[in-house]
DNA sequence: CAGTATCCTGTCCGATACTG
DNA sequence: CAGTATCGGACAGGATACTG
């Protein structure tokens, strides 16, 4: 999408998409974690064409996901290498990964989480970091933050509950509280 | 994308994102988890063309992550509701929502999970089911799994780490090994 | 209210050719 | 090897009109 967070402009969610939410963005950002780092290896890794890969770089660059930056000076050239926010996406590619592997690999998981020393295979689950409880739902939930304008507050409850003005037309069915 | 997973049709992250990879895609979900059930809720929601938002509503049922029932029978009208899998799709918003409030949020999250008894804030972290233990790289990693074809077994190492068949044009630069 | 039908535009993306 | 330039196609997406 072009315009993207046209009515919710504020929505996390929304911005992450942004920055990552077209096709090969994502798929970039495995490769890096993958270790690829040069324009060849996404390219031949993803076979992607030259001037999709030059174009999503560049704006992964400009979201400060990836840092270009030179290895060689005679002649110029520059690597990918992930930034401190690209490496903090990493939680989100293993939580895809995770899921598609649940729902979309009938056949088993072709890649997976393991522990590194052990080679034993782990399942991610998220958890609060604070107290170690698990993110269920509806024992947690999502809500308005404290930089929340008054459209987002409308449409997520605030906490505590104090019966929030409910948007209308979500009221009715939405009985033990919306999340996400 | 159309075609997708040209290269890699066995990576659980391209097969998510062929099913919610378009950018409406997530945030219909979005919507859902918050309560959203029909057609008219996700058109005022998120300020789409109706035309779209029956497109994505039909993709999203045919993969299974809606399910469309009735709700009235004269006139016959329809909600849309998230089948297991796609509630299972909440941990992913979560953790994107947790990045975007981490990296595009300076002022402040505009959402965020609490615990929905006391209303505490609670922070995302990721951590193996079965132990308990955090997920951090390089703690943990990604390797190719029990139904990994050739060309996923060549791109990812396998394990036991018995020096696995090193793709030529990435052993030079993963030192401590590669993942994701 | 819950969509369907039609038309149009933007752009994502692939293919190919070219350059230092 | 690491890209840039150009072309064309497919489709996501928007706007609007229409229906029971």
């Amino acid at each position: 999408m072009h315009n993207s967070s046209l009515i919710n402009p504020q929505c996390p969610i929304a911005r992450s998409l942004e920055r990552v939410g077209e096709w090969w963005s994502m798929l970039i950002l495995r490769e890096a974690f993958l270790g690829a780092s040069r324009f060849d290896q996404f390219q031949k890794n993803l076979g992607i064409a030259p001037n999709m890969l030059t174009r999503r770089l560049q704006t992964l660059v400009a979201d400060g996901l990836l840092e270009k930056r030179p290895y060689s000076t005679r002649p110029l050239r520059h690597e990918y290498v992930l930034t401190a926010a690209g490496q903090d996406f990493r939680p989100v590619l293993w939580t895809i990964m995770a899921w598609g592997n649940q729902h979309f690999a009938p056949e088993g998981p072709a890649i997976q989480l393991v522990d590194s020393a052990t080679g034993a295979p782990a399942e991610p689950m998220l958890v609060d970091r604070h107290t170690g409880r698990p993110l269920t739902y509806p024992a947690f939930r999502v809500v308005a933050g404290p930089a929340a304008d008054a459209r987002t507050k409308s449409r997520y409850p605030t906490w505590p509950a104090t019966t929030p003005t409910p948007n209308p037309t979500e009221s009715a069915d939405a009985p033990t509280g919306a999340a996400a």
